[in-house]
DNA sequence: CGTAGATTTCAGGAAGTTCTGAAAAGCCGG
DNA sequence: CCGGCTTTTCAGAACTTCCTGAAATCTACG
């Protein structure tokens, strides 16, 4: 490995971490090394930079376009595919969420799904369903909630970010000026 | 492996879904067979259900401890501990989110802040550090607003989840509040 | 204490994954 | 359609994780 030690004190982390981010290590320390790249790398760069073998690299940059965390670049006089990743890093965060929801969470969401279709045999049959049936609905609701929040913009979602449980407060003067307004006209 | 057809589909899963949760089978089977079980089991009980070996589920339960994901209950005139998890869905949400920070967020920010005090002594080292200064700023971003919301309790947090994006219209009704009010007070 | 029951530890085999070099397949200008 | 450059595929070596049975340890009661 050939990078200043700030660059490879980052990259070293990505790839150690890899493996509780269900990637691997490799894998880890290619999106690092894009990530803090000043202009786009191609295989060879990457090769050159990380010391692990070109068909490695191959595959990493495959895994992490199936991902969606890389994006190809054309360099004009370059017939090597070169790839960075995205500037904005709320944008990687939004890749980032719906990725890790359609691996992690959607797969789970359907087979609930599928199993509360079914009429329950017997008594411990019919707890377990109750049972999957609040995590179905808590499942729900908080991919509902990330469906509507994905689609703000970033400065929205920054002041949604920034307001914190704030909101409930903002949520309780609101009921309190209902709650005035309907007393007022019941008297 | 010896459960009602409902109750083994379930636990299947999850044992599938372990490994894309950083958990391994055994032990996303057994969370699972604890979560649908009407009461609390011994290790015995899970090895007959799950047909794995003692050790398995002796580890497993260990990991499972590890998490907090699974209390210890007292059975009266039984020696063996028994497991279950906990009733309700949301403080289980709590303790993941919770667990998964800490193993997942919390070491690479602390490495950011680390590497984002050295002084970069290079070119391409400044681009790197302010890329990192970017990332460490989302990240800390998301974990002020987690540590805001996790204290709420689950009322609150059902109802901020309930308004999603629509907070950020009370926002602005708030703005246009307080832009009229200022209005009348410059004329 | 002693002992029966319960749990944990651990070495090593099984299973799974990651990584490599070599070979195959693509691609493009001439 | 050839030849050089690039990328992908793939079999198996290297490594890691998982799982088991056997042995060690713990614990509570008689």
């Amino acid at each position: 490995m050939n990078l200043p030690p700030l660059v490879q004190a980052f990259v070293l982390h990505f790839g150690e971490m890899g493996s509780r981010w269900g990637i691997n290590r490799t894998v880890g320390q290619i999106y690092a090394l894009l990530y803090v790249s000043p202009r786009p790398l191609c295989a060879d760069d990457i090769v050159e930079a990380l010391g692990v073998s070109r068909s490695n690299v191959s595959m990493g940059l495959r895994e992490l376009q199936a991902w969606n965390l890389v994006l190809p670049r054309h360099i004009p006089d370059d017939r090597r595919d070169h790839f960075t990743t995205p500037e904005d890093v709320w944008q990687i965060l939004r890749v980032l969420a719906e990725e890790r929801k359609k691996r992690e969470v959607d797969p789970t969401l359907s087979v609930l799904r599928e199993l509360l279709m079914q009429t329950p045999g017997s008594e411990p049959e019919r707890h377990a369903q109750a049972r999957m049936a609040e995590m179905h609905g808590l499942i729900e609701r908080l991919t509902n909630w990330y469906e509507e929040v994905k689609r703000l913009e970033t400065e929205r979602l920054a002041a949604l970010l920034e307001l914190g449980s704030k909101v409930t407060r903002l949520l309780d003067a609101k009921d309190r000026v209902v709650d005035f307004v309907r007393g007022r006209k019941e008297v």
